[in-house]
DNA sequence: TCCACACTACACACCGTGTAAACTTCGTAT
DNA sequence: ATACGAAGTTTACACGGTGTGTAGTGTGGA
């Protein structure tokens, strides 16, 4: 049994709080890395005992999920992606999504390395994890459906790799290892990518 | 000072134990995953104390470190990267890097998040990170610089940007996303990833 | 006003890392 | 063949993180 969530309350104390804690685990993950998101520094920062911090989150893997929809929020994940599915056609959106990538996932890295580690050990952190995959792949499918659907999918490719390979290329490692590891500004890594994405996928 | 590594022994009881040690790791990452792979997990499966473990490997981040190795040579990474460079133009490398990308990771994903994890929590580690980051990427500025010398690499990209993502294309993620989320075969992937890499930047 | 619930204070068990010191066993060089 | 030194054992610690238990204090809302 996945050890039941705990439901997000209705009680203003209760609502205070439970953003105190949100905003403190997102501080300290921007401020110093997810090494330090320890359930006592968030506990810290939101000015508040370690142990409230469970009266929240039934354990840490909890407080990340929680914290990765938190922060998708903050940082306007649904603009972002807007931004997608309002291009003309379906290889503008490829492109738009080439820039959704590097303007959005550089603010999420942290986070999501953090959801790696704890869903791998914890079992029970999986519902979350299938979720978020479940939502990029949904994305990645609705590009190649349409670029399938205009009848300008490249040869080699059909609506279903291409989607699961645009899945694959989402990771954040790729992203970081261009920004980071390779010193990559945002604006070439999505320029880059849009032509990646155009030459291996647009006809 | 980056608290100097434990030296390879000369000694026969101290090179049977260590590589014990390394063998125990390796099949402990296979079996369990890296979760498990602790410190006193590795000591039981080799039939030795935690503390011995020590004795070889000044802490968990060496360990896994020389394991990297250990296993890279266990895997025969040379070999399947002589496929690479035997190839008879760039072009052709490129195919066979996606081969070995598809025939040799897979086998180091385990190990590769091992890595990944110690190396952000141990500054120390990272000594060993920036020789495996640079090593991969060489591999990758020969193939870009290979097709750059034939006059081969498409619009758009340099010898050096072309290195670059082809460097950030090796995060075992996106192999892992493919194999295990999307249940690709490794012949699918080595065939999807060579169509990916000669339409960005084979001309 | 009063009651339930949020939160505190303090305490505990558990696990993993890394270190310490005194002891035993094994390899090997003479 | 033996004696020496390195490798390995045993037992024990300190430390930091997670997660639980429980009695008591405060605060919001009806």
């Amino acid at each position: 049994m996945p050890a039941s969530p705990i439901a997000i309350p209705t009680n203003a104390r209760s609502r205070r709080t439970r953003a105190a804690l949100l905003d403190a685990a997102h501080h300290i993950l921007e401020d110093v890395g997810f090494e330090a998101l320890t359930m006592g520094a968030v506990a810290d920062r939101a000015g508040v005992t370690r142990r409230a911090v469970y009266l929240h989150f039934a354990n840490r893997a909890e407080l990340v999920g929680a914290l990765f929809d938190h922060i998708a929020a903050a940082e306007g994940l649904d603009a972002s992606l807007a931004q997608v599915w309002d291009a003309p056609d379906a290889a503008a959106a490829l492109d738009a999504w080439a820039q959704h990538l590097a303007r959005y996932h550089p603010r999420l890295i942290e986070v999501d390395r953090a959801l790696q580690r704890t869903w791998r050990q914890d079992p029970d952190a999986g519902a979350h994890r299938k979720r978020v995959a479940a939502e990029q792949l949904a994305n990645c499918r609705r590009l190649a459906r349409g670029l399938d659907d205009e009848r300008r999918l490249a040869l080699g490719w059909t609506a279903v790799s291409a989607a699961d390979m645009l899945y694959a290329l989402i990771s954040s490692d790729v992203i970081e290892r261009v920004l980071v590891d390779r010193g990559w500004s945002r604006r070439r890594l999505a320029d880059q990518l849009a032509l990646l994405f155009r030459s291996t996928f647009v006809a």
